[in-house]
DNA sequence: CCCTGATTCGC
DNA sequence: GCGAATCAGG
């Protein structure tokens, strides 16, 4: 992608408004924060106003004894670092519904409950209790083929990002309720 | 680890 | 001139 007059006027623009490189980037297309600061450096317009951060000035690295760039390990990582600078960003969806109540642990055909030892592909791995004690065990009901935990569980593990930023003293709570539910499971 | 800008130098 | 690789740091 060539810097066009109106892409480079693009990039002044962005670059005064407090941009950062990798921002401008991402809106210009077609070009990676490198690209951008190479550009804003043969345009001169390096040093910002107000950016986040001063741009510390450390010394020089002598030229003579900076070790050489091993070009053939470079083009090897090219393509994971452009897919990596490239990556964009996908919307989330609404946040879930607040997960179900724990359920109560499954017992084993022998009346047991599921153990380290006793704990099968198939059955729920959420664990209950203080892996310390004896009382430790496992959910143990049943999973969907090749999943970690039982529905409910599933529901409790993976809970979005999003839906978790609630008030402090709801968090409090929570923990509350966890240490009850435990409580009520071992004793 | 995420991010920031700065610099070098092969192309 | 361009920009990937790298550096130096928050």
């Amino acid at each position: 992608m060539a810097w066009t007059d109106e892409r480079v006027e693009t990039l002044k623009k962005l670059w005064a408004d407090g941009l950062s490189a990798s921002q401008i980037a991402k809106q210009l297309g077609g070009v990676t924060r490198n690209a951008v600061i190479g550009k804003v450096h043969r345009l001169g317009l390096s040093g910002r106003a107000a950016p986040s951060r001063p741009a510390r000035r450390p010394a020089p690295r002598p030229a003579a004894v900076r070790a050489p760039r091993p070009a053939a390990a470079a083009q090897v990582n090219k393509t994971a670092r452009n897919g990596t600078d490239r990556k964009e960003l996908i919307a989330q969806p609404a946040p879930a519904a607040p997960p179900p109540a724990p359920v109560d642990a499954k017992r084993l055909a022998n009346g047991e409950y599921a153990t380290v030892l006793t704990l099968r592909e198939g059955m729920c791995k959420w664990p209950i209790g203080d892996p310390a004690d004896s009382q430790f065990r496992f959910c143990g009901h049943p999973t969907k083929p090749g999943a970690a935990y039982c529905e409910a569980h599933a529901q409790q593990a993976y809970q979005p990002q999003a839906k978790r930023k609630r008030k402090p003293s709801d968090d409090a709570r929570a923990v509350l309720d966890s240490l009850q539910t435990l409580r009520r499971a071992n004793f």
